[in-house]
DNA sequence: AACCGGGTCCCCCGCGCGGGGGACTCCCGA
DNA sequence: TCGGGAGTCCCCCGCGCGGGGGACCCGGTT
């Protein structure tokens, strides 16, 4: 089972050196050669190699613009493998978010490139390692378990009902129709939060529920 | 400039087998090899070597457990390679979020195994691609969220700089004070963005904005 | 020329909110 | 037995807020 490889890049040169690269391999065919990213879509919809790889940098349409038009067709089953001079975080997100199976630096050693090139294929993913340091980093607060401030203990389990409330933007009205209590109480607890919490009003109190990971963050994303 | 190794795992067979490969690079020294999480620990403060290759199941402290108290000791400058027969999510995360520098399986070709080393020495990190693509499938969900809503085109951008502020819990006067402009003038912004987004008050403008990340969760984690 | 959108400033009015009190039930622990 | 905390409900008062108007200046388009 050969593989067969769609190549995008708009310099002839690195072209014909990664195809001399792949003719090494018997399994590897370079079905197709592109210089933009709009050739890159076209194509790939046309000739459905298993793997495409991408320069970033190119006329007419981008890598990362032609990774996201080439992955979000659903009949598409060809995997992308993105190439780049420099590593930009931004590039990387986008390429990750669009569903790249790798992110890899032109400085990448030959066989390296032909391995990412079957790890791609068999539908596995392969980031560049100075790029995965960055991304640990950004991904280990990202996933950082809410770091539950101490002052949160101050309150009793019907204040940080209230607060949740409170933090959801519901008036003390409605909260206390949702709880089915007075209004005047809903008050008092919002009073004693405050007061714990130090904080001024119930604005703040949204703030603070929010950037302290109390309230489930974009649900609908 | 050679790379120092400490080598921990429970099976003594696997050992000497990465040892032997080590052995095969001039660079590489195996300067300790131990069969569990705590002589891993207490091996790595003594020797300080360059990079340590933990197994994730050991008696006494696990992988993870080894890494987190290795990598929690400031003065450290060991990086650390986890290795694992079964490649759990779980494990993933906390090493990740311990601050490791690789996450590879066993299944791994031994001459990868040399490069990683190199590569987690310089301080770059490296994850299994059978890893990375489930990685980046959570990220990619956990990065996307800047869907910015096409409700936010409908706002100036002066409009966007208020609605910032009053969702970082800024008064009206506040605001005029940090824009150096009347109260009045703030006023005027928030009704319209108001109105244009179709939120009742403030509270809610506080709430939208932070599920919409137009404001930077949790920058104290 | 007239027009319009964005930004600025001003008025009045009503209401939700938050602080200051107080008071009444539970129930748990000293 | 007597606290005392938690939860509930009530009063009054002041103020920030948001909606309703209107007004002015400026830069661009028509």
């Amino acid at each position: 089972m050969t593989l067969t490889v769609l190549l995008a890049d708009d310099h002839a040169m690195l072209r014909s050196g990664m195809r001399a690269i792949f003719d090494t391999q018997p399994d590897l065919e370079c079905v197709a050669e592109v210089a933009d990213g709009r050739a890159a879509v076209t194509e790939v919809a046309r000739l459905r190699p298993d793997v495409a790889v991408l320069d970033i940098r190119m006329p007419k349409l981008d890598g990362l613009g032609a990774t996201e038009q080439i992955l979000s067709d659903p009949a598409n089953r060809t995997k992308v493998l993105l190439l780049t001079t420099y590593d930009s975080d931004e590039y990387v997100y986008r390429a990750l978010k669009a569903g790249a199976s790798g992110f890899l630096l032109k400085s990448l050693p030959p066989e390296e490139l032909i391995s990412a090139l079957r790890v791609a294929a068999r539908g596995d993913a392969l980031i560049d390692p100075s790029v995965t340091q960055r991304l640990i980093a950004r991904f280990a607060v990202s996933l950082a378990p809410p770091p539950t401030p101490p002052q949160l203990a101050l309150l009793t389990a019907r204040e940080r009902e209230v607060l949740q409330l409170v933090a959801a933007a519901y008036s003390n009205a409605e909260i206390a129709a949702l709880l089915h209590v007075g209004d005047e109480t809903v008050k008092t607890h919002v009073s004693r939060v405050l007061a714990k919490l130090g904080l001024r009003d119930r604005v703040h109190a949204v703030a603070f529920a929010h950037m302290n990971g109390l309230v489930q963050a974009r649900p609908t994303s």
